[in-house]
DNA sequence: CAAGCATTTAACTTATAGTTAATTATTTAA
DNA sequence: TTAAATAATTAACTATAAGTTAAATGCTTG
């Protein structure tokens, strides 16, 4: 009976180191793919190139990723998930009432996006891109279009929730939630693409970007804060 | 002599309706390229579908473009275009005194980015998907390249002109107008982004995105109305 | 009618996504 | 220690699409 139940756990500490790797060898795809995505677009990274880059064969690739569509969303997830749980920590502040000013909300809300923007530029560049293609999320397997879009989704319907509490609260003016969130996002996602077409090369464009999202910070505190 | 002059007119209407027919040609093109890139996407879009399209040659499509590239980014043109033409309204009858308030101002600049979007949806998409393509640009002729970026950076020019101009005229708050024209620019590209991340199909989107435009206008005029 | 032009046809080359099967290496379980 | 299982690699393959070419066709002009 002794042995049978140490023969058992071993078999799970192997399960789960073979997890690990598992893991770890996807994640070392992701690095690979996203390095190359990024520096090539999508168009221009071949599958042959990530392998090549994540230090794989091409069919190793292919064991864990069914297309070349489905690597690239995949870039997606973590960054999307970020930004959600830093959402939440926003709205658990926003509950306990550590809120004292709309101006205060508005503030953390833009230093989330400039803190997701810092922490992975490139994940945002990625994402950012992810959008244009339209095309290709529909042709996602169904297993990653809904968690991809899920996910998205959940971050829209947080960042709304959180404008419906300040509203409540009477931090900020009461305007249709859906719309002023779209327009957050908006902003942002816009922003960065701005940024972005106008200067081909980057370094001076990260200063520049946050000294643009101050002003519509303050533009936004303007016309949204409940005073 | 007189039968020398004639020859001569005729050689010209010649000439003149062989440039009429060539850029028939191309703008046939145009439209088939942009009827499939929209409804298919870049990456989907193939070269012999375009050809079927517009029905012609693949041949002759490589007799007018370069590349599939260089097809893509031709369509931005006639869309920056009509951008700058509207702008450039814009800032006549403002240099003319026609602008009693900073609000009419707003209005007028948002009804332009409407009428653009209403005018040619798809090539307001198709623009929108154009600036991720950062990679793709740098592949072009240096013609393409040149024509398409000096146009845009004339676009910018027109609308930060237009907004110093209306700060000298006291219409609106002293701000940074090249960050405050960036900031325009990104509400409306980021918003008809996430419009059309939001909702796979089409549709009631319109109506919405107009809503949640209307909305951002009145934000901004809030924001940056001198009173 | 002959010369010149744009266009088409039909083939080709090259690149790359995606797949497969045989082989090799590693790990596990007895 | 060894047989079985697992995972990766190699080296091929198929299919699709970009881009090219040459010869043939037809239309316009002089």
């Amino acid at each position: 009976m002794h042995k049978g139940r140490r023969m058992h756990r071993h078999q799970q500490a192997i399960r789960e180191r073979k997890s690990r790797e598992k893991d770890q060898r996807i994640q070392g795809i992701l690095a690979a793919a996203k390095k190359v995505f990024f520096s090539k677009g999508y168009v221009r990274t071949t599958m042959d190139e990530i392998a090549f880059e994540a230090q794989i064969s091409k069919p190793t690739i292919y064991q864990y990723f069914k297309t070349k569509d489905e690597l690239y969303s995949s870039l997606m997830l973590p960054f999307l998930e970020e930004f959600g749980s830093r959402f939440e920590r926003i709205e658990k502040k926003l509950k306990n009432g550590k809120y004292a000013t709309g101006r205060d909300l508005v503030k953390d809300i833009f230093r989330l996006f400039i803190r997701c923007y810092e922490h992975a530029p490139d994940s945002m560049r990625v994402a950012n891109t992810f959008f244009q293609h339209q095309d290709l999320i529909s042709q996602l397997s169904q297993e990653a279009r809904s968690a991809i879009s899920g996910k998205g989704k959940y971050d829209f319907q947080i960042a709304r929730g959180v404008i419906e509490t300040a509203i409540a609260q009477g931090l900020i003016k009461d305007i249709d939630s859906y719309a002023l969130s779209d327009i957050i996002w908006g902003i942002f996602l816009g922003l960065t693409q701005v940024m972005d077409m106008k200067s081909t090369k980057q370094g001076s464009t990260d200063k520049y970007l946050k000294s643009t999202l101050r002003l519509a910070e303050r533009l936004l505190v303007d016309a949204i804060v409940q005073e």
